[in-house]
DNA sequence: AATGAATGAGAGTTCATTCAT
DNA sequence: GATGAATGAACTCTCATTCAT
């Protein structure tokens, strides 16, 4: 009674290369449409495969989902960590960093910027992706956590696991606006006074 | 080629019974499971009322919703304002209207928690949604900046526009943390960090 | 969160021949062609309703199956049961109490036929049909077990149990032959020779 | 417009293998899960073939179920004609005849229970395989009058056509009885007083 | 001959909405 | 006005079967 997953495993390579249609398709359409409005035969179509086919590489439409996480979502969550060591090198100005390191989240959540909103909109409704968002924020806490403490002489800041919380917020924040944001501001000088702000709160001087 | 609206505009005290009990289950339940998961006739049912009757007061279910967010998140939206209003008073520390400040947004938000992420998760799909939050947050960067303008002798920054911008997300942040953070933190701790930073960010000295 | 049954219970007489009118369409279909063979949307079609109306009174297609026996097994029931009451009158040979007794239930099952064999289908892969056929058996055995303990004087046979077993399966297997048996001989024939089976097993002389 | 036959027939010793182990498959599928709930690429997977390799050897999957029968259920054929052989010799108690043959088949229906059970269950659905099981029964019921004809003598039913059709269909009943029946009686039991029955009914003295 | 990825018709089921009563 | 039975388009998902490799 050995239980085998239905699931294929594409070995050949245009398998793989279905699989990376169906998750091409999947992600365009999850991101202008949202995970409701979007059926799984409108995916196969758009990804020209079969209804079958699809479900052949996916289990149901909640895997298909986080699978086009793992796929697209998870190559940020790399490149947001990579930004993140500019908070590391001491010699350049905390300034400099930031603005560096705000500007890099800008663009990678550009890109990212309907899947982001589409896990927001289900992290209240599915369990599985409250859990992945959880850990990818928990992830960016603690490098700025550590980040923070590997420059506790610079800083003003006491408490600092709040201020690496709270800094993580007000960068996160600062980076939706600038992405999200109906703003009628330019995004330059959002981007400054963010910078600004988290200077002002953390650095000494 | 303007349709005469079919949608009743309850008169009778016994009328706005009705479509007030509708409100009330409609929000009770989509706070609860959510836009896609809650059905009319499951409102109907919670309200007391017929499905028919339901959809005599509301031409559907997105009018539903628009409505309870009149209905509710409306009334948030004055207190949000009101709260605002701690900030224009001059004789008392930034800090402590901050401090005040954050305090009656965060008992704000944690009534209206659930309609908010609803809200949020509906933004991207639904234009109707997106503008009324837009518009939300218009009034209250407004206010900020209001404020600002006003306090604009004891604050440091230059950029005001930028500055109210920041600010207000900041603030939006910091509520939504601990509202809804899984934050491992205490939520005073949260809370004065965040203080701390606007002040930092804002103030002269 | 109170769970309520979805399933609708008809009150107004136009429901309840709306229900009729569904399992008569599913009691023929299934007959016909059997359960797997029958579709849901063609039961509706039959009955003269929509398939959602067909389920806002069955809940999923197994409960109308069940609906059906419960409906028309159901009957059978209660006709198989009275048609063993002949066994109970010691004023007529016993004979003529079986000849009797086996006409009826050949009546009974004819009309039962195809849904009968398609409990009999179900049997092994449907515990609760398993276990409503085993109880429509063990009642039968039951009642013939009565029966022959009645009867005890009159009867050659010693382990009354297994008596009454045997006798309910000769009686069964002899009735299906006639009425599902594609036997090349008569009924009659079939039937005179099963009574006197029956008897020259169980009675004295 | 026959249509040029697909299906290919094995020759080489390899492909009789193949086919082989086919059956061998959905021979054990079939009967564990029934005909419906089986599906034709898990019976490749366990006889380890390709589902196009099995459908070069059968046409369709009721082509497949039918030869699983002709193999599995065509072996059982033989054995009950053998077991029907001890009915002819007069040289022991017809009693010892009936219940060695009773015990043989009960041996050999052990065997094929659950196939036999999916046979009934697609008897009414399926003329081909109510053809094959009527033509099983008639082979049977061929045998049994040939063994009355031969024992005449010891006999005083006058009917021998219809005794041959009470015998066979007693002794199924009570085949079955013992093989499925959920009976609370004890096999033996039961098996002694169907014994007892057949001789009664058929026996002279 | 053999493979197994791909197909797509069709299954069961849901639910926003209508309309006869 | 109010009811709630009825509707049916649309959804997710399955699996017997085909055919390019």
């Amino acid at each position: 009674m050995e239980e085998q997953s239905k699931v294929r495993i594409p070995k050949q390579k245009r398998s793989i290369d279905k699989k990376d249609k169906i998750l091409a398709a999947a992600y365009q359409l999850f991101c202008e449409a949202g995970y409701y409005k979007t059926t799984t035969p409108e995916v196969a179509k758009k990804g020209g495969v079969s209804i079958g086919c699809l479900y052949s590489y996916f289990a149901d439409k909640n895997d298909l989902f986080m699978a086009v996480l793992d796929r697209y979502d998870g190559q940020f969550d790399a490149l947001r960590l990579e930004a993140l060591r500019s908070l590391d090198d001491r010699d350049i100005p905390l300034k400099d960093s930031f603005r560096r390191l705000l500007g890099e989240l800008v663009a990678i959540h550009k890109a990212s910027k309907a899947l982001n909103a589409e896990m927001k909109l289900l992290y209240h409704s599915d369990a599985a992706i409250a859990a992945r968002m959880d850990a990818r924020d928990a992830k960016i806490r603690a490098a700025i956590l550590s980040s923070i403490k590997a420059n506790k002489k610079r800083l003003r800041v006491k408490d600092l696991e709040a201020a690496a919380e709270i800094a993580a917020d007000i960068t996160g924040a600062i980076v939706d606006r600038i992405v999200f944001g109906k703003a009628a501001l330019d995004g330059d000088r959002i981007l400054n006074a963010g910078v600004e702000a988290l200077c002002l709160y953390l650095e000494i001087k």
